[in-house]
DNA sequence: ATCCTACCCCGCAAGAGGGA
DNA sequence: TCCCTCTTGCGGGGTAGGAT
């Protein structure tokens, strides 16, 4: 088929090659085409998608990734190579671990044409943003109770389908948001932080990410991604909801 | 057989962004 | 400014695995 490697004009990460990259979501062109079975089951390649989401990569363009990825392994193009940029070898062991994933998938890619590629491409990335649509959904009614100390409730009242007056704009949300290194006790912090005059950038982790919900200034590696709230949330999405706060009721 | 739970999909609405 | 396309969030509901 076809590479986009020499046609695409697009300059992000790939701009040596002429690629886009695949980690980083584009608009996606067509409608879903070529289901399994309309109405009562899915493709496989959707539940495959489901799992690469939600274990591997929760936000890529998988076209994009697809498409690069066969044009380097025609190319013979090891994921090591030294050719390749950091991002490149990056998605591209991406899609190699989409390859590990999906049974016959490495041959069934070779040997499509480049409208069956965009389909199955499609079907993969239908499951992404399915799993990730349930998850949020799942996660935004039970932080409620992962976030609300034992035994009180919070004031005032935050409901579980609302997600409105979170964020800054309550006492508990606000104050697990926070960026690490701010102090949310502090009312002209907490005041700049509602009203937007300070911008809360991209790469400013929340103290809800640090174990304990504590920064330490001095070692800002300390305790990152170790937090109670996270393991909830990891538990909720990948063994079950009821798995979070006691056995699981459910063994599916 | 029935129930509980989790998984998954569908249709709709809202918002963002791009082009005319 | 308007229109179109696309993405995301959401509510609702069907399906299936496992327990009872």
């Amino acid at each position: 088929m076809a590479s986009q490697r020499s046609t695409t004009s697009q300059a992000t990460t790939g701009e040596k090659r002429g690629r886009s990259s695949a980690l980083e979501m584009g608009p996606r062109k067509k409608p879903f085409v070529g289901c399994y079975n309309a109405r009562t089951s899915q493709d496989p390649l959707v539940h495959h998608g489901r799992h690469f989401g939600r274990s591997v990569h929760a936000f890529c363009n998988v076209q994009t990734l697809v498409t690069n990825g066969i044009a380097l392994m025609s190319e013979d193009i090891d994921v090591n190579d030294e050719s390749l940029t950091a991002i490149e070898r990056k998605e591209y062991g991406v899609f190699k671990e989409l390859l590990r994933m999906i049974p016959s998938m490495e041959a069934r890619l070779m040997e499509s044409s480049e409208e069956m590629v965009t389909t199955i491409a499609e079907l993969i990335q239908k499951g992404i943003n399915g799993a990730r649509a349930d998850d949020t959904k799942g996660v935004k009614s039970a932080i409620i109770d992962w976030i609300t100390p034992k035994g009180q409730s919070l004031n005032p009242h935050i409901p579980r389908n609302v997600k409105s007056g979170r964020g800054f704009n309550h006492g508990r949300t606000g104050a697990l948001l926070c960026p690490a290194g701010l102090d949310w006790a502090n009312m002209e912090t907490r005041t700049k932080l509602v009203n937007g005059q300070i911008q809360v950038a991209g790469d400013q982790w929340p103290i809800f990410l640090y174990a304990n919900y504590t920064y330490d200034a001095e070692d800002p590696w300390n305790g990152l991604l170790r937090s109670g709230l996270l393991v909830s949330a990891f538990k909720h999405i990948f063994t079950s909801p009821s798995s979070v706060d006691q056995e699981p009721k459910a063994t599916r």
